[in-house]
DNA sequence: TTAAAAATGTAATAAATAAATACAAATAAT
DNA sequence: ATTATTTGTATTTATTTATTACATTTTTAA
């Protein structure tokens, strides 16, 4: 169980972003300086500091941090060693670029099942895997101890097969469908709409001088 | 040419969301209140107004917004009715995907443009898209006066990629890539990294107490 | 051995951002 | 004419985030 360490979203959304800059060492680097770090990840050296400072005392004064501890505090807070197991539900072409997609279980989670309700996909498999109908989910999620639901439905299916996800007893969401699901306690829901982020994207368009923040 | 109103990125993150709730209602519905939309799109009704306000006078006192007005106004704001072309680098599943979402066209983005070096798929079509070499992305820029480059590479060509982008002009930019770009002056850049939305999701899966912002 | 340089950890501060409150002004309904 | 509704926005409050500053620790080098 880990501690009840309350660490501010902003820093939970630095890193992974950390943690991405530590792959872009060399391999026989041991040591990294919060400076150093700072600099591959674009942000303040002082921000560097406080944000690791809340993984525990990671670094030495005068030194630096070992490299691989870092990592592995890093994996360690973000949950990332649990092997977290994940199913895709709607297997169009972002379901199955989910599905293919190689920096999922690069970090650990494994997708252990693919799901979708049109007759003529199921049984077809994509990525090395059957395509089972949601009819199926609650068996899986059992079987597998499912953690993760990822929606890449159509918008209109989606609350649908949140409510079913949840039922079955996953805890966290990853919708891609362009919908505002429903909140349900205990739930972590975290939406991905690609179209909105183009148009935030095209709001700034016309605008060289403002600065696009997040 | 826009005004020079500074609309804050927290508003901008909401007009999109305003947008969306909009789709929701009944075609013969012509009016709307500030706390009919902040009910469905789960914010605080104030706010609505307040990011409303932004966008100029647009309510009517005692009564509400005019729901055709609302819409108009806010694709006016978000730029979603000069037709931006846009073109899709990579066409590996990611970019695949992207070049069938149809969310993109249906909020006024064209995909002009299918890029990928890998001989094997060049020529070959994807969404009714004919994939192009990069040596025809600059004619491309060019001809369409391409406004966004969409990067669905892998992470070691995406700087390259967006440094070619940047060289034909394109000045927003939307990156899938796991990588951090550079950011250039007047260039805006957007990176969704997937693997990282599941990470942070994997932060809060523990911790059904914590809530995750943004 | 001592002093200087390098680097962390964190308290304190500052800045930015966002949300909520409150209410005058305008409109519609009765 | 009166009451109810609803916007627009000034003001306040709260929250979050980022930065500064510096004591502390370690290493290096004279």
């Amino acid at each position: 169980m880990k501690e009840n360490r309350k660490i501010p979203p902003a820093t939970v959304k630095r890193l992974p972003l950390y943690l991405q800059c530590l792959d872009l060492l060399n391999e026989d680097d041991i040591g990294i300086s919060s400076s150093r770090l700072a600099e591959l990840a674009k942000v303040n050296d002082a921000q560097v500091r406080r944000d690791l400072s809340y993984l525990g005392t990671l670094g030495t004064r005068g030194v630096g941090y070992d490299i691989s501890t870092l990592r592995n505090q890093i994996q360690l807070e973000l949950g990332l060693v649990e092997g977290w197991s994940a199913v895709i539900v709607g297997t169009g072409n972002l379901g199955a670029a989910l599905a293919h997609y190689g920096g999922f279980r690069d970090k650990g989670f494994g997708i252990v099942g693919l799901f979708d309700d049109d007759p003529k996909k199921i049984n077809s498999q994509v990525a090395g895997l059957v395509i089972k109908p949601l009819s199926d989910l609650e068996k899986y999620c059992e079987k597998f101890n499912v953690a993760i639901g990822i929606i890449a439905t159509p918008g209109e299916h989606a609350q649908g097969v949140a409510d079913q996800l949840i039922n079955c007893g996953v805890r966290s969401i990853l919708n891609f469908a362009p919908v505002l699901l429903k909140n349900t306690p205990d739930v972590q829901i975290r939406s991905v709409d690609l179209s909105q982020e183009l148009q935030i994207l095209s709001y700034y368009l016309d605008r060289p001088v403002l600065k696009a923040v997040d």
